[in-house]
DNA sequence: TGTTCATTTGCAAATATTGCCAAATACGCA
DNA sequence: TGCGTATTTGGCAATATTTGCAAATGAACA
């Protein structure tokens, strides 16, 4: 059997805990349409501005988003939107009996 | 484009939250090859055999696992596969330049 | 019943996360 | 340069997570 090292497991469990978070989610959520603003996804979130920009910086300190500033604004990027097919087995997890939609 | 409900991405949330410590991920990894006792599992993790309950109560509590109890041991077992098959994904995520490992 | 082995739970300390406010930074423009 | 808008960062309090030790629970068996 395939043993991860150390530093794999700890470098996904990174990468899971980025998606821990609710309010993540539902900016991965907003990102899979398309690449946005700080300014627009804040005014789809109630939450202080800088307690978004914090939110972004976890999920692209692990990768899962990127940025480029463009003028005035910051614009954000899902670089993995693999994460939202991911879904479907999350689904099944939470059903309970959820082994059916799992590969 | 398709929003998401506070309470499913609060759900969602305990699932990747449950995911995000690399020894629950270890513990992943070790069941993804069959089920196992918790003696067992203690025995492949440097931790306090409490802690080990704990991180295995951590993934039974949001439906990751699930437990029998059959004589003097209990067996943990993985009940969503797919979790391991999104490592391609991860790893992708991980490298950085990742687009091309995710779908 | 009492003993032993396997597992879980109560507790407390250390550590990490979250979220707001206020201040700082970055950029475009007059 | 100075001003207004957009975003990030510092500081801090509240809350949650993690961990080991010790005690409790559950099951098998003498």
């Amino acid at each position: 059997m395939p043993v991860s090292t150390p530093q794999l497991l700890q470098a996904r469990a990174e990468v899971f805990k980025a998606l821990g978070h609710p309010t993540r989610l539902a900016i991965v959520d907003m990102l899979a349409g398309g690449e946005l603003c700080v300014c627009e996804i804040d005014r789809q979130i109630d939450a202080d501005m800088s307690t978004v920009s914090r939110h972004l910086a976890v999920l692209r300190n692990v990768g899962i988003l990127s940025s480029e500033r463009r003028g005035n604004q910051v614009f954000y990027r899902l670089e993995c939107p693999c994460i939202t097919s991911f879904y479907g087995c999350l689904e099944g997890v939470l059903s309970g009996t959820g082994r059916t939609a799992c590969l």
